[in-house]
DNA sequence: TTGTACGCGTTATCAT
DNA sequence: ATGATAACGCGTACAA
């Protein structure tokens, strides 16, 4: 049975509210934006009116009014799938929606289908949000730097173009895989490769050169590298790919745990055991690294605080305070099963 | 080093572009909203003012006039690492996005922590969004009925209050609940135990009562119930204390997939195995689904369907058009490894 | 085909 | 402490 739409019952405005309790539109926006000095048998009775009409303020004319939205977004650019299937991402979000429940701003994701970045650029710069937390950017994506002129936004990694005008959280990448590496390194392992990340991010490329300069400065190879892109799938390819190229290896850095998980799979199909005949380091230090055997030996990524801090620098820039630049945070080895 | 706010350039107006163009700001509302009956020249020259000025139109103002935004929320309920650890919600976001994509409508995901309902109600009512799709209702959240009055709300699987008045896209979860336990009858079992769903979700209700029906025309015992939360953690806890009742159990049915998968790795720890010893059926066929060992025979939910179906009602909704009210996908039987 | 003028619901400024 | 009144940026009858 179709039926017509529901002809939905509109929403009351302040007007009415102002017709209800016989006073003045100001003087029921003053009580909505609890502004002092308002009369406090006037406030209870504009409360009155408000809460038996239901009224809910018009966010575009209140934003258009008062050029703020309260509202803040997080944009994902990578496909669905991919943000649902990495717990970075709902790590991330998860801290940043923590600290943000805490305040009056509605946090609002969107999961921009590279297909249209315009459709993410209107949306982004038409006055929807205060400001915006770019959780992943790839070296291609170049809207980002107009759209940062005009709007707030604080990434998650260094981003590329205008890294000096830009705000953004991240850890020591190359640092932290040179540690991972020295690891592998300091047991012994000589034939040592990586699986590393996607070259047109900077938690790619810094992790693949920290893996190098710690290979080179112990005077080891440095040809076992493939590519993969964050995902469990392409930890596996890259790890046939790996063993198919005949060579001895005894060590693995992973750029993330995921793709150490698919590495996991291809070494237990091929009866390769670990650690004792490859030690597997990862990087995040996620549920994956838990939830593998042996435990993943792990680079420990902050992401719940990366979240915190993002927040709390946009909230910082948005509302016209001084915020860091550059937000390093620290990260450890943490040291299980598997190196 | 700290720094003041980046002075965010003001974003241009549309009577800017009017300027530039020297035509007057309905000819530019025009030209952007591709009207007909515009003189070719003219457009071609505002939309020369438009691209050097890097117009964008205001979103807030846009709506306030139209009465329209061209953007529909989708709202879940659920904690953040729930939304994001349950691959039913990534598929059906998948599957909204991909006909939205095509549309002119933004969508923004809003992950309502249920600490705060009233935010989110009043992102929705407030002028944000043209409609919303909620993927995830329990019993105990009232506010929707109050909400789907004054904005278009497709449901997820049948919601609880005023269920004749609302738009939903579901399964019949009883009767795919039912055909799962025949198939474990069928297979000789007679001890069949259920990890059943939330018991204030339809979801959670249905497949428990259907397991029910299946087993009480077959005239077996049906008191072999616990009840999980969806997550895998719960389908873990929920096997332990099916196990240590002490009875026979030689079948099970998990109300969905990642539940399963945590019965799974407690019949493993207790070298129970899978089917010789219990035969399991699942309900989702998600990715769990497929990674297990023996692999997952399950019930098929069409979740990207199901995703495509409510994207469309809506928008048929907002458009003022007719739509079905309850709209029922079919599921059907995957039989592999486990049962 | 183009321009004028008004209204969308709210905040902000200025009197009172 | 409260109330007019003018923006905010845009869409849209209506007029030209």
């Amino acid at each position: 049975m179709k039926t017509d739409a529901s002809r939905t019952r509109p929403v009351p405005t302040l007007e009415m509210v102002a017709a209800l309790a016989g006073v003045s539109r100001s003087t029921v926006s003053r009580v909505v934006n609890d502004a002092p000095n308002v009369d406090p048998d006037i406030v209870k009775s504009v409360q009155n009116a408000i809460s038996t009409l239901n009224y809910i303020p018009n966010r575009a004319a209140r934003s258009l009014a008062s050029r703020r939205t309260n509202s803040v977004a997080v944009v994902v650019p990578e496909s669905t799938s991919k943000v649902f299937a990495d717990p970075f991402f709902a790590t991330i979000v998860e801290g940043i929606a923590q600290t943000l429940v805490e305040t009056k701003y509605t946090l609002t994701m969107i999961v921009s289908s590279e297909a249209r970045p315009e459709k993410t650029r209107s949306y982004l710069l038409g006055g929807n949000v205060d400001g915006a937390l770019v959780v992943s950017h790839h070296s291609g994506d170049h809207s980002w730097t107009r759209i940062s002129e005009s709007l707030p936004v604080v990434f998650a990694g260094r981003p590329f173009k205008a890294e000096r005008e830009s705000y953004f959280v991240e850890v020591d990448n190359f640092a932290a895989a040179s540690r991972a590496t020295q690891h592998l390194i300091d047991a012994g392992r000589t034939s040592i490769a990586t699986i590393t990340g996607p070259q047109d991010m900077y938690a790619g490329i810094d992790r693949l050169r920290g893996w190098e300069a710690a290979l080179r400065s112990a005077r080891l190879d440095t040809s076992l590298v493939e590519v993969g892109d964050f995902t469990e799938a392409s930890g596996q390819e890259a790890m046939r790919r790996l063993l198919d190229r005949g060579q001895k290896i005894d060590g693995l850095f992973a750029a993330n745990d995921q793709m150490a998980a698919g590495a996991y799979a291809v070494l237990a199909e091929r009866n390769i055991s670990i650690p004792a005949d490859i030690a597997v380091v990862g990087f995040d230090d996620d549920s994956f690294a838990t939830s593998l055997t042996p435990a993943l030996t792990t680079i420990h990524h902050p992401i719940v605080e990366m979240g915190h801090r993002m927040a709390e620098n946009l909230l910082s820039l948005i509302e016209g305070g001084p915020a860091e630049r550059a937000t390093l945070l620290p990260t450890s080895l943490v040291v299980r099963g598997s190196a």
